[in-house]
DNA sequence: TCTGGGGTCCTAGGACCC
DNA sequence: TCTGGGGTCCTAGGACCC
């Protein structure tokens, strides 16, 4: 029987700005989505206002004013270091390590004595705190989804204290009896509603509940999930995830957009990133979709989009920026202002199993060679030190009002010589 | 006025083929 | 009058995750 544990960063992104701002510690604190949209990270402070995951700025004004709440834009480069410290620490305790997001990681910890593993948790989220700042929860269990039901409890409970091992069976009934069924991984809200509708309330229910229901409205979802409840392993730990099947890059503007040269300008960046991304895995994609969405949330919302299947699969930024905007001059309504653009790489294939073509325009072999002197600048300079005018926001009349804006911006801390934090020991 | 971004998996249904 | 059936591939849409 396996054994896995699940770490999971308490509310990470606030904690990474605590990290390095002591005085955020004990105070209400949030991190805002991009263009400072809405709450995406929360103290147990700013929780315990009321303030909710996704919830829109605009809407809070009023309880950050009166609670002095801090608030930061998300400061990405900073968040991936943090998250890569985490990771670094904790493969030590581990032969096999899967990172499942920024801030949560599965770790193998098949045989390992059991009467060790709640000390081995505790050892864990020690060094992992005193290592890098950032607070942990811990739960192990027999399978993973088992795990993040232990972990979601281990944070809650102050007996627990941020370490659950429910990896014997014999209070396991008791603390699924303890989760409400929404919790559960796996179950979203379509699925709590309609699990709710036949009783089922808590994860002890769901993981007696009749199989047939289960099959019925989730298929083999479903099964998988009451087995892993059951204590029985469908999901094992994955190391090297597999490469990505499609790449998306999109943004929503601050504000909204109508002209045809300021769109072209956000598309173009978007295609580079894409391209970027796939040879990053090396991929290529043999279709890149671009789509313009208007405010989705005010009425006459208007959904566009164009396909187009590329003759030759392909990675190379110049090609893909130029499929991009052949789309978007498509799609694109004069006198429409839009709030969103993005774009998506599909059918994608590994860059050495390219089939040619006979009458392809493009030399790959010196594509591929520009491509690779491009990457390496960028990775070893910082990115965007090269990049394509199209997308740059240098073309003429550009104002660059698609770029993404970051108010209340920390210090790149741990990623910028220039913006290394200072101690006054004075 | 102001509401994020990037993924995965599964299923149903249609097209097409033999 | 009677009007097969199974397999495969693709796509759209739904639901979920962080």
């Amino acid at each position: 029987m396996p054994i896995f544990a699940l770490v999971d960063c308490n509310n990470f992104y606030v904690s990474c700005e605590r990290v390095f701002n002591p005085r955020l510690v004990g105070r209400p604190v949030i991190v805002l989505s991009n263009n400072d949209g809405c709450a995406v990270a929360r103290s147990n402070e700013a929780k315990a206002l009321g303030i909710g995951m996704g919830e829109p700025a605009f809407k809070l004004e009023e309880i950050i004013r009166k609670h002095g709440v801090e608030v930061f834009s998300s400061n990405y480069a900073l968040y991936g270091d943090m998250s890569r410290r985490v990771m670094r620490t904790l493969a030590r305790f581990t032969p096999a390590l899967e990172v499942y997001s920024i801030d949560e990681a599965f770790l193998d910890l098949d045989g390992f004595a059991r009467r060790d593993l709640d000390m081995y948790g505790r050892e864990i989220k020690s060094t992992v705190e005193r290592w890098t700042g950032i607070p942990i929860s811990v739960g192990i269990a027999p399978t993973k989804t088992l795990a993040k039901l232990a972990a979601h409890l281990a944070k809650r409970s102050a007996k627990a204290a941020g370490v659950l091992d429910l990896s014997g069976p014999e209070y396991r009934d008791r603390a699924l009896a303890a989760v409400p069924v929404g919790k559960v991984w796996g179950v979203g809200r379509r699925l709590e509603e309609y699990l709710r509708g036949h009783g089922i309330d808590n994860a002890l229910a769901l993981k007696n509940a009749a199989p047939e229901l289960l099959r019925r409205k989730m298929g083999v979802v479903g099964l998988r999930l009451r087995d892993e409840l059951n204590g029985i392993c469908r999901y094992p730990l994955e190391e090297a995830p597999p490469r990505k099947q499609s790449v998306t890059v999109s943004r929503t503007f601050k504000g909204e957009i109508a002209s045809l040269t300021e769109l072209a300008e956000a598309v173009s960046a978007y295609a580079a990133a894409g391209a970027e991304k796939l040879r990053a895995q090396r991929s290529v994609a043999g279709v890149l979709v671009v789509y313009l969405m208007t405010n989705r949330f005010k009425n006459d919302y208007l959904y566009d989009s164009a396909t187009i299947r590329l003759p030759v699969k392909s990675s190379y930024t110049a090609e893909l920026i130029g499929r991009a905007l052949e789309g978007l001059r498509k799609i694109h309504r004069p006198g429409r202002s839009y709030k969103k653009a993005g774009i998506l790489l599909q059918d994608l294939g590994r860059e050495d199993m390219v089939q040619a073509s006979f009458f392809d325009p493009v030399d790959r072999r010196k594509a591929a060679r520009l491509m690779q002197a491009v990457d390496t600048v960028n990775g070893r300079m910082g990115s965007g030190t090269v990049n394509y005018a199209a997308a740059a926001g240098l073309m003429p009349g550009s104002c660059r009002s698609w770029k993404t804006s970051f108010k209340r911006l920390s210090g790149s801390f741990t990623t910028n010589w220039k913006q290394l934090p200072e101690v006054n020991c004075g």
